[in-house]
DNA sequence: TTAATTAGTATACAATTGTATATTAATTTT
DNA sequence: AAAATTAATATACAATTGTATACTAATTAA
């Protein structure tokens, strides 16, 4: 009810309406964010694996991309005193959390390339983008 | 019925989620789409209101993400034949559909950004992000 | 006739993001 | 003792994204 009212009140606010939609989106851009949570989903990993897992990324890429995903509070780090050191990663409570914005991207995106494709089926226009 | 199903079983099949989710993050990352596309919810806009609108966005770049939205089919471009021509942008319906998905952002950042303030009140730490 | 408005384009540059390749240092397996 | 595994870091570079500033060409208002 509170929670509601909250909502509809900042969505008629630009500023902070931009605000928080921009920090959601902080969160996922560039190359490799989506593919390092996705991969966090099914559970804890370590660094090794991750770098095996997501296919072509560096460990310079992944050792950037995990520092902004724990420092944004996405994931969490945990080092463990094994011989050699281990060190795993998992999706922290608003890392999972996330999983609804991916669905309504997820469903967004199969309605929209599902459109951009019957287009092209009578329009015979040339694929631009990478719809 | 049957979308659901679609929905659950694209779920499951982690290359055509991935693709699906990235062509929606590709309709709004950088930095311009976000406002241009939400200036665009209130209604039709021409190319010198938006820049007008959007504060420090240059002509380069409005025109360039406004080909980008075009192509991607989140806007329509409509040249009007007045003296001087004018050019009229609006959201097509995959453009306003697009609110769903700014929607659950906005929600997740709504509630990413609290508990990132109410961790700051107990943690004494340092504001290392835009939150 | 000069200035302003329309919707952009041209050029050069700066900043950010991502790639390629090699290296580190501790420990374990062969 | 040599090779492999751990989790990274170092350096140099390429590609992409964004900024700054000036310009165009048609038309209208002052």
């Amino acid at each position: 009810m509170e929670n509601k009212n909250e909502f509809e009140e900042v969505k008629s606010c630009s500023k902070q309406y931009i605000l928080a939609i921009n920090d959601t989106l902080n969160v996922m851009s560039g190359k490799w964010k989506l593919p390092i949570i996705g991969s966090l989903f099914y559970g804890k990993k370590r660094f090794k694996e991750l770098e095996r897992e997501i296919s072509k990324i560096t460990p310079r890429m992944l050792s950037k991309e995990l520092k902004d995903l724990e420092m944004n509070g996405i994931i969490r780090r945990t080092v463990l005193e094994t011989a050699p050191i281990t060190v795993e990663y998992e999706l922290t409570e608003a890392g999972h959390s996330f999983q609804s914005v991916l669905d309504s991207m997820l469903e967004w995106g199969l309605k929209h390339r599902k459109s951009y494709f019957e287009n092209l089926k009578t329009n015979t226009s040339e694929m631009t983008t990478n719809f």
